[in-house]
DNA sequence: TCATTTTATCGTAAATTTACGATATAGGAA
DNA sequence: TTCCTATATCGTAAATTTACGATAAAATGA
């Protein structure tokens, strides 16, 4: 895809690691529904989205690689939950990106544009 | 691609979207670059990645598209700069989105899940 | 042991994304 | 008007993503 692969540090990896995955609906409907369950889930994950079993294990892989959810074999099954760490660097991030260079410091600007 | 849309709301959408764009190295990297020019950059851009014009027009639109950055023609070339108001919607919704549910309420456990 | 349950992984087809060159479009200068 | 500059868009090839069914793998219960 890239010719010349793009450098970023670490972290930006990360981070950006983090969007993508949460960037496609099925899986940004997925982190919600971990969220409001407080509890861990399994596969009624694929209930909740109505897709293949198959399919759904792949997002949940893609999530889990990222850092946003962390799974744990409880028996036959898998036990999924938000992750903590993953969540709080989410927000970090995304919080310290762009500090304050996007407030409006001249409100006459109509569009805070040029 | 997905057989049954996934129902989102229209924020959420919004959100997703952004995600999605600033989920791409190379988006992600414009993006930096233009908020560390708080001034209005066009095709120099182009420099900046090394790519070609008609790619990173290409990502420009999506950016722009995706809410995150405003064009505005200037003479013969298009001057872009980060978009306040994308970028509060982006802060304020992540910060909003999982509120406290992540906060590691017991200590005790070791890895914050199950 | 043997079936059952729950997931993960494999192989694959369709859709999407990404990148490129070529081509239009629009504004400014000569 | 005519040329030059700066972008946007079109068409297309390669890579990636997404979804599925089929098949393994692992733990529990009969």
């Amino acid at each position: 895809m890239e010719r010349n692969a793009i450098t970023l540090s670490a972290s930006e990896t990360r981070l950006a690691a983090m969007l993508k995955a949460l960037g496609n609906p099925v899986r940004f409907r997925i982190m919600k529904y971990l969220a409001s369950r407080q509890v861990c889930i399994t596969g009624d994950v694929v209930e909740f989205t109505a897709l293949a079993q198959s399919t759904v294990s792949q997002h949940l892989k893609v999530l889990r690689q990222a850092g946003l959810i962390e799974g744990e074999v409880e028996g036959p099954a898998t036990c999924y939950c938000v992750s903590a760490e993953g969540l709080r660097f989410l927000k970090t991030q995304i919080e310290a990106w762009l500090p304050d260079c996007c407030e409006p410091i001249e409100p006459a600007s109509p569009d805070g544009c040029c």
